[in-house]
DNA sequence: CTAACGTACAACCAAATGGTTGTAGATGAT
DNA sequence: ATCATCTACAACCATTTGGTTGTACGTTAG
């Protein structure tokens, strides 16, 4: 999860899984779309790799860049999660003062 | 959306807002659950702050924590659009997919 | 075959991160 | 009033991060 949610923390990263989830790319086509090094752009993949939030393809000379969308769906459960835990708060403290109500 | 992913990228701080989330605490009776100094703690619950995952409310001479599940749903809802390119491609291609038989 | 392209990787650098200790100001309890 | 508690914040440190350049290597094109 921290690598998930590091990976995502960055605005060119989450641009670049933006792009490969709408389709294909070539590290160097994504790294054209960028005004930094090649090498910066092979590292933010990398992370993005290491998060398992893309998959890279080698065909021929090119590595063809995928965005993984069960990794997505893996950061949204645990959020979704969260979420959960905050409602069960509020569902306790509506009981509560249903109970409270009740007896007055 | 940084500042979200990146306060999400640490396990104690996702715990800080799991517990925040099911229950207010303060700044202390956080510090005491983990094995680390108070400063540190207080550091995590500040960059949580900065994110907007939690807010602080002064009570007395404590800062009562309080997650707050509405950033989460912000970033909930980016990598639900993520998840719906990603969608909308695998469309794109059936519809290819579906034009070229069609044609056979 | 040779030249150009796409990629990988190392070395380096500045800035940010995650931790520490120490000091000081409010507030509450005795 | 004094003492203990809770918090804030600065200074410091090691490590990680995000960027750079340079070099090397496999693959494709001419």
């Amino acid at each position: 999860m921290d690598r998930i949610f590091r990976a995502l923390a960055d605005a060119t990263r989450r641009d670049i899984l933006r792009r490969t989830l709408s389709g294909e790319a070539s590290v160097s086509q994504l790294a054209a779309a960028y005004d930094m090094s090649f090498a910066a752009v092979q590292k933010h993949v990398a992370v993005l790799e290491g998060a398992g939030l893309v998959t890279k393809h080698p065909q021929g000379r090119e590595r063809v860049v995928r965005g993984n969308p069960e990794t997505i769906e893996r950061a949204k459960s645990l959020l979704d999660r969260y979420e959960q835990i905050w409602r069960a708060r509020i569902d306790r403290l509506d009981a509560l003062l249903a109970d409270t109500t009740e007896r007055q």
